[in-house]
DNA sequence: TTAACCTTGTGAATCAATTCACAAGACGTC
DNA sequence: GACGTCTTGTGAATTGATTCACAAGGTTAA
């Protein structure tokens, strides 16, 4: 398959809210200018998203609401149900922990993961924390398949190397350092100090 | 002054994060070519992203360290101090109030707003949950500048055009929905379930 | 002062993403 | 079943971002 820029696999994610929503609200179909109004892009931009995994509008109608829901899902991978273990039990972990948004889209946490000895054994959020330095044989047992981690930026890179040594295939990263992974390994970081220089800049470069 | 790509200033934004490392380390000058290896780019990028603002190296010897950081810092309006607000007082509200990334960097909480009854008076982190009510009159009296939002999806669309009403010039959004802002507020959101959904689909197309 | 060596700054070339524009279908109506 | 109206799917054109490649300047050492 065409390798698929992350703008557009973004933008499928959008279309899939939006779709969802409209599901909710009964509507049957869907035309790409609707679509294109509530993600702020335009009509040639969806259909030439959706073109490059099939055509699955019909000319003169739109789209089927649930049937390209559907296709999306099937498309972004949430048709599976993704093992997910967070490592860094503070207080960003812990909100991960109890966000609703990770189970309804079949992401389930199985276990969270901590080095620090006041920490493990504890709750938090219903779940029970674990010694990182268990992760490993954890792993080879109950196969995750992606970390989130919410640790200090000094230990993030180790935290990486681990998960990805333990067979873990994808990270999410909190911390905010450039982490090196394997290329067999699918990382997403979200840095905000990054985001908030980005605001800063464009607050000082408004007119 | 011509428009600048976003791609260009998170790179900046990654550039003065090597910059302060190496300041740290007492590194007098660096190459484009070694702040490229760091950032995972090319040492071309680097030297056209810093073109768009100035001349700042010396041919044959590269840049002075902390003349650049010191630049970049201007350039990202990182010299002054930016009063943000917090509305959402849930968990992650809670955790962002208490992360030090934004005060190393000059952004400073002033407030903390929620529209819970339940948590209104209390405090979070030594912040006191004021009134979302409170805003407008509030921000009269002492303007702050950046929003960021942590309230659920359904009424984050609300809060955005509250703090715009009420004068703040810039929103970070941690709500999973598409604000919609005149183009006067600069906006950045985080999504994290957009961001799962890419690994996901990144773990189902990967070889 | 000269020569050998670096590294910047930047037009030109390439590569990638978005938008345009229109033929091809599908539906509804008379 | 022919006509008018929609809306898709997609090559072609355009716009935007990245990379190439090299002249121009600066540094170091003899």
């Amino acid at each position: 398959m065409k390798r698929i820029a992350e703008s557009t696999v973004r933008r499928l994610s959008l279309y899939l809210r939006f779709l969802e929503e409209f599901e909710g609200r009964g509507i049957a179909t869907v035309s790409s200018d609707e679509l294109a109004a509530r993600g702020g892009t335009t009509s040639a931009q969806v259909r030439k998203d959706l073109s490059f995994f099939g055509s699955f509008g019909k000319r003169g109608l739109g789209y089927s609401v649930p049937e390209l829901a559907s296709r999306l899902r099937e498309i972004l991978g949430l048709g599976k149900d993704w093992r997910v273990i967070i490592v860094g039990a503070g207080k960003i972990g812990a909100a991960l922990a109890q966000y609703r948004g990770f189970r309804q889209r079949g992401f389930h946490i199985v276990a969270v993961y901590d080095t620090d000895p006041q920490k493990i054994g504890k709750k938090i959020d219903g779940f029970l924390v674990r010694d990182l330095a268990k992760l490993e044989p954890d792993n080879r047992s109950q196969p995750a398949d992606i970390a989130v981690i919410t640790v200090p930026a000094e230990s993030a890179q180790q935290v990486a190397d681990l998960t990805t040594r333990a067979g873990l295939r994808a990270i999410m990263n909190f911390a905010p350092v450039q982490l090196q992974v394997p290329d067999t390994v699918a990382l997403k970081t979200v840095n905000m100090a990054m985001e908030l220089e980005g605001l800063s800049f464009a607050l000082t470069n408004m007119e």
